[in-house]
DNA sequence: GACGTTTCTGCAAACGATTTCCAAGGAGCC
DNA sequence: GGCTCCTTGGAAATCGTTTGCAGAAACGTC
């Protein structure tokens, strides 16, 4: 085939002429066929020439040219992950764990942001069907206009993350989040709280109002619940916060208080030691929201978002779908799998098996 | 064209049959040339035909092929981005900022993630060859191994970026953190800074060092540069340092602390708040890198890293590779772009134009 | 030795869009 | 009117891989 060596030799300019799988048939004496199958081993290929193959590939430097693959086989090995702009510094471990997962079972990920406007989310999806990926992960930034983002991908599976359309096409995986908050109380209950102050959450946000509700039915009558005026739920907001509590008398010192994250609990903590009040002996401090998943000091009780694991479970739920998408059975059903904040007591609440300790020295 | 219509008509199972470009011709009744010309523009079509080809691609909502595009233009409107695993929380605004750079240019990003040990960078960019992508952007895991991960790019462009491995293959945008640090003396200095303590950094780690050594060689003379003994760079080592400090009486209070971060910077402003001692009238406090990018709250004069701009640029250089490669003209020459952190003047270093103020209030 | 049966190989046709080459038609010019 | 030039449309080749089909070879059994 002294043509397939001409191709080589004369590519365009000077750049080095990636080698195609005839190239490699050729330098092996065999036929493309053959050669694709002894390298894929989708079919037996004798010993001898399996081997001849093997080594010509080598030598050539040959890499399976993945686009010409996908066309044929109608499978790109890829899936989009569609992404609000803006949260990064939060999704960042969700990154992390999707692409992981990916790696595993050899896919490839590739990654669009939307901006919080929204129907970017269709044109994100549009773009990532024109691309022929194998299946989607995508956080609807807007859950209002994001439904017809999810409709967009047609027939490849898609499985949203973090918030949640309602629709019967997609898989999804979220947060149960009130759960979390209960658990948070229960467990400042258990170590006899019984007077207890939010800070740095704002009744008239949304969000932040459920959790004030959670909080509340958690405690059942077996705790008070009080709201601190609102402070920026930043360090500084647990400062000033605790600043004001602190000059208010140690009558107003409540038995426990729980921060919205673990910035807010860093200032508030700052400050009580300072003041010598001990922690958690005097006071139990938590946080709704761990901050940096990354850290492994236990300073703070907190609630960790399980951002890894729910990519994770992504991931899975979206390769099961391909694979229940080819046998053509039953129709399938949108499944929701919901995924708790996991609750990491750290130094700042009590020990529960050691009741109120009111002597107990300064967490060190 | 029956079989088309066939084709159409029967395909696999229930899916609905993505239409081709064959499609869209055969309804608007032209050939696929033409439909492909109508389409991209890429010859002039006639008015009429254009409307035609237009209408019967919108009514079946075709969608372009992306794979077989790419594999017909040997390109893959595609770039690479490898980071290492474990360091997402600060490149994660890398990431956002290297996506939007490329999706303002209609590319596509694929991401993957290298484990610390290294080799898996070469695995990486082999993957990435083998999906054809136009270009990479990398930040190598390992500044011994990674050399040959460069290489394995070939002929496509391939940008470094946050750190360097030598190299004339590639370009690259890495940090000039020496002139940062030297700025940040040089703003204590001009606001009458003479003794400089340094919290939260370790002599005996070497990047430490370096900053040691860049705010010894910025004082030159106008300040002297105390090294506290080490705190972990956490809010905890702050509040311990500034502590110690103030136990140590009026006297062993310098005119400026340096930290190595803002967590440590939060831990000693809260002390010293909580002391009385005025910032930034009796002492300033400034940090050496910002943690949260995102927030706006000017509380601590910091250094920004400027992540957003390193991705811009990053893409930039890529585009331009591209670019020049095409042309066959002068060999290239590898590029090197420093960028310094930028210096954010906040609340807690004083205002250039009023002097001392031994009176000066807490900052709010 | 003849005849299934298995095991391999190779040819050629996909996959879907782009582009080169050709041809036909119309406009413009002498 | 005859010529060239320019525009426009279509047939077919191309990108690199996989795979259905068919032929060839090897093997076993009677």
């Amino acid at each position: 085939m002294p043509d397939l060596c001409l191709k080589s030799a004369y590519a365009v300019g000077m750049q080095t002429p990636e080698p195609t799988l005839a190239d490699v048939a050729a330098r092996a004496g065999v036929s493309v066929a053959t050669a694709s199958r002894a390298l894929t081993g989708a079919r037996p290929v004798s010993d001898t020439l399996h081997r001849k193959v093997r080594d010509a590939s080598r030598e050539l430097g040959y890499r399976r040219n993945a686009v010409a693959s996908a066309l044929r086989l109608q499978r790109t090995e890829t899936v989009g992950l569609v992404l609000p702009r803006y949260t990064t510094g939060f999704l960042s471990a969700l990154i992390e764990s999707v692409s992981d997962g990916l790696e595993r079972n050899d896919l490839s990920l590739v990654l669009r942001y939307s901006e919080p406007d929204a129907l970017h989310d269709v044109g994100n999806v549009e773009s990532l069907m024109a691309r022929r990926v194998d299946g989607i992960i995508i956080c609807p930034s807007s859950l209002e206009a994001s439904q017809e983002s999810i409709e967009a991908a047609g027939p490849v599976p898609i499985v949203q993350v973090g918030r949640f359309v309602i629709t019967d096409r997609s898989d999804s995986v979220g947060l149960d989040e009130d759960r979390a908050t209960q658990m948070l109380m229960a467990h400042l209950v258990e170590r006899s709280a019984r007077r207890v102050l939010v800070v740095g959450l704002d009744p008239d946000a949304p969000a932040d109002a459920r959790r004030i509700r959670a909080l509340r039915g958690a405690a059942e009558g077996a705790a008070d619940v009080d709201v601190a005026p609102f402070t920026a739920a930043v360090l500084d907001g647990g400062i000033r916060a605790a600043e004001r509590l602190v000059a208010a008398g140690p009558g107003a010192l409540p038995d426990a208080i729980v921060c919205a994250n673990d910035d807010v609990a860093s200032g508030v903590l700052a400050v009580l030691r300072m003041r010598g009040i001990a922690v958690p002996g005097r006071v139990q401090v938590a946080s709704l929201l761990d901050l940096s998943p990354g850290r492994e000091d236990l300073t703070v009780t907190t609630l960790r978002h399980p951002w890894p694991e729910m990519g994770r479970e992504a991931v899975r739920l979206l390769l099961d779908a391909q694979q229940s998408r080819r046998e053509p059975g039953a129709e399938r059903i949108a499944r929701r799998v919901s995924l708790a904040p996991q609750l990491v007591p750290g130094h700042s609440t009590r020990d529960r098996t050691v009741p109120t300790a009111p002597d107990s020295k300064e967490t060190p």
